[in-house]
DNA sequence: AATGTTAAAGGTCAAAGAAAGTCAAACTTT
DNA sequence: AAAGTTTGACTTTCTTTGACCTTTAACATT
């Protein structure tokens, strides 16, 4: 028997058919299927997820929504790159990565020089586990790299 | 599926397009819109602020005004930038100067995408100081991102 | 001409409203 | 019993509103 949450899975599946991507009001689509709103995070949870090929991003607030995108191909490698990312990578290492994107046509020999600098030991360099100073620190390093440009 | 304060941004955006500055009535603007005069700071507040590019300034009183200024071809202010990131830099922030980089066409579209999700919460967010643990975060980031092209 | 008055701007801030997110408990199915 | 589903209370983020504050050009008075 089909649960709930899968006759919602088709019909997100069904909505997205044709597109790359589509963007979802939670609280509607939660009314319309007559259910609670965190059961639509269930569905987006269990069968949206990156491994079934789906990349889900949202927006609070006001006029919020939830957008859906479909990735095309099995990016199996990719997989297997994302997975060499849950143990540290040295700044070689990092750099060795962003030359397979590169090599793969994946990014830009633009956005392969800017993103070395982002990852850089420079960028990285701090030493208490501030979020925002570490972010300051990496877009410090990346406009200096395009200020190289102009 | 944009908000009011989205609309309005857009309708600055549009009486800016090809002017170095503007002079707008607040009230005025809050009428045309429908809206509380104090939702217009809040526009500014948000959407034009230095990050992005702009100044406002206005005056009081009798005929007052609001003028904002859009920061173009000064090397000065990506000076500016750069100081800036001598201090925590929240996500927000950080996607505004992303956005002012590339509408200074000193960054592509793909790169814009590319970096905001290198230096979002969840790139970042580590508890523990780890230079290498934190480049591994950031790098899967910016694989999930690409998976998107392709 | 100098000074006081005032209405017409814009500013601030906190509360209310409108989304979406999280997480654990309760319930169902296998 | 284990796994999967459903629910709801609580949280976070973004937007909208309104009451109250400050500044100043214009006008009125002396």
């Amino acid at each position: 028997m089909a649960s709930r949450s899968d006759i919602i899975e088709q019909f997100i599946l069904n909505t997205l058919a044709g597109e790359t991507f589509i963007e979802l009001s939670r609280n509607d689509l939660a009314k319309f299927f007559d259910c609670a709103p965190s059961q639509i995070n269930y569905v987006l949870n269990t069968r949206f997820t990156l491994n079934n090929g789906f990349v889900t991003e949202s927006v609070r607030g006001g006029a919020g929504y939830i957008k859906v995108t479909k990735l095309i191909g099995d990016n199996n490698h990719l997989k297997n790159l994302i997975n060499m990312c849950n143990v540290p990578i040295t700044e070689i290492s990092g750099n060795q990565i962003l030359d397979n994107l590169l090599n793969r046509d994946l990014i830009s020999i633009g956005e392969n020089q800017i993103l070395k600098r982002a990852i850089s030991t420079k960028a990285l360099n701090n030493p208490l586990n501030m979020e925002e100073m570490l972010r300051a620190n990496i877009l410090k390093e990346i406009i200096i790299e395009t200020m190289k440009r102009s």
